[in-house]
DNA sequence: TCACAATGTGTAACCGGTTACATACATTCC
DNA sequence: GGAATGTATGTAACCGGTTACACATTGTGA
């Protein structure tokens, strides 16, 4: 491989010239522009990464940290982030942190050592010490839908609240008579506030009571779980808001088992706009986040973070889509 | 941060010393060791991972290309990836190329100007042309399930064909007398293997004809459709062995449009065993291949290429295995 | 005509490691 | 006792870029 001596030494210039050429910064006058360029040609010269990024302390490279990229939520994310990353020249890595603090400090601890230009968190764990040592070691960092708070580094989220409200009136419309809900984690933000959205909406009617809303942990098998639980205590219910997809097709199974009918006997709506929404029968109606759009935002922000230096702190809230599908056709 | 030049001078040695501690390569003493280690210790110090990529031409670092991190079936294959990668202390670099020559070659430019120490392709459009190049630029590189050939690097697949054979064959077992196959791109191993074994399986039987094998391109719609051309031609299918999960998903869909009741009146079986296959109604049977371990063993195929600095091209054929679900069950 | 700015280019230090080679002393073997 | 070998350490070049600074030339305004 050629190195950028070599093309100096052919061109007939000096090193600085050849990167002056190559940055584009800098005088460079026409003529020689073209012989380096000649040369740079001739040698099928590449200039090594490496090297700048030892040089310039800058990789274009970004970090992608999320609990687990086999859940189905992420693989749209992390495409938007990979696209949008590719079309700016950077390059993404990615670490599944299971949620682990400990995991995750360890993949933080990596990527600084490797001058990563920025990182996207799109985890739970994510700790108010994390966040300022990134923030010491002037690592830009984007956090996506599920951060608790906003300090020193710019969210990416949908209006969870919202959308909750959305899915709500939705069953009501469609003449549901008793509403339950099936909850995710309560440390998580976009959990809480589709809660908040279910409880606000229902919370006048004389049939609502708390036991109407049950755990179901974001999972397939909480969803499964916690509509059985659900049905022991209210055989009555007619509708039911599960704060993500996830559950919402564990719940579809679980109904499957008990013998209801959906949508005849209880309508259901999901939460995410997962593309596995579209393959159950009945097909899962859902609040739909822009997931890709999500994971390109987040890529975007980032991206102009590092370029123009300047640490913003942002919040971005996208908005929700109903997509109404057979699970709530009556 | 510290550099290893200050630790050295706070330790009263040379840089070469500590290096040789950090690599644990070379002569140290006892004592200068502790002295060293305690100066690290003091100085918080953390070698700096750029600067020795530069030196050493080695990042830790590895790259998986697929074509699409969206496609259900690749998430599971790239945590095994990951997983592997992250206990041998490498890093994970996440390219989608779409299956396009084009995409796929710049990023093969790219990850060669960032010394990659190796590449997991799992990707059908990998030229001959570009193995060569990676082989020239010493790049290691491991072929996942889909390589045409196997030359100079190293290939994990599952057996197609026997599972292919083993698919039909359970389709027999429950009764079914008129077997399709919805078949994927021909240009992908995985699919003319499986192809193969369902025609080798089928081919004596009297009510065999070429037309029960219908394109379906590995993909839900192409299911779908190919689902519908195939009951236009022969309403008297009674199994389906759909070539991957994909298109079984998409089969089971069309059945249920066309109002025909699997498993009672159609059996259906998928390949290739991704998480969807549990969430659809009915639960759908299909040849699991691990795919998990898949990526796994590539991962730990690809580290050992690269420690050992040997390129191998050794073979690796895992087994598949049958596992019966609702959509078979008679 | 002179001062100053704009343009163009080269030298050499620097980023932060690795490592070939030289040197020195301690053992071991014949 | 001298050669060969093993242990321990330092010097300095090297990986392949970027960039501060110096210097030269040309253009411009007063």
């Amino acid at each position: 491989m050629a190195t950028i001596r070599d093309v100096a030494k052919l061109a007939g210039v000096s090193v600085a010239t050849v990167s002056r050429y190559l940055n584009k910064n800098g005088y460079v006058n026409k003529d020689t522009e073209q012989r380096v360029a000649k040369a740079i040609e001739q040698l099928n010269y590449e200039p090594n990464a490496v090297a700048r990024g030892l040089a310039g302390k800058q990789t274009g490279t970004i970090a992608l940290i999320l609990p687990d990229i086999a859940n189905p939520f992420f693989p749209e994310i992390a495409r938007g982030v990979e696209d949008v990353a590719q079309k700016h020249g950077f390059t993404v890595i990615l670490c599944n942190s299971d949620d682990q603090g400990q995991k995750e400090k360890s993949y933080i601890e990596m990527l600084r050592k490797k001058y990563v230009d920025g990182i996207i968190f799109a985890s739970n764990t994510l700790g108010q010490d994390d966040v300022e040592q990134m923030n010491k070691n002037n690592i830009p960092l984007v956090v996506l839908d599920r951060a608790p708070t906003r300090q020193s580094c710019s969210v990416i989220r949908s209006r969870n609240y919202e959308g909750a409200k959305l899915a709500v009136s939705h069953l009501l419309d469609i003449g549901c008579k008793k509403i339950a809900h099936l909850y995710g984690p309560q440390e998580l933000i976009t959990a809480k506030k589709r809660m908040l959205g279910y409880e606000e909406s229902v919370l006048d009617f004389p049939w609502y009571t708390p036991s109407l809303m049950v755990p179901g942990h974001f999972r397939m098998d909480g969803g499964l779980a916690a509509v059985k639980e659900l049905f022991a205590k209210h055989p009555d219910v007619d509708g039911i808001f599960c704060g993500n997809d996830l559950m919402a097709i564990g719940a579809l199974k679980g109904l499957h088992q008990l013998g209801v009918r959906v949508p005849e006997d209880v309508a259901i709506i999901g939460f995410d706009g997962i593309s596995l929404t579209e393959i159950t029968t009945p097909e899962l109606t859902t609040i739909a986040q822009p997931n890709y759009d999500m994971g390109a935002l987040a890529a975007k922000v980032l991206i102009e973070t590092i370029q123009s230096g300047v640490m913003e702190a942002k919040l971005y809230e996208l908005d929700v889509e109903l997509i109404v599908r057979d699970s709530t056709k009556r």
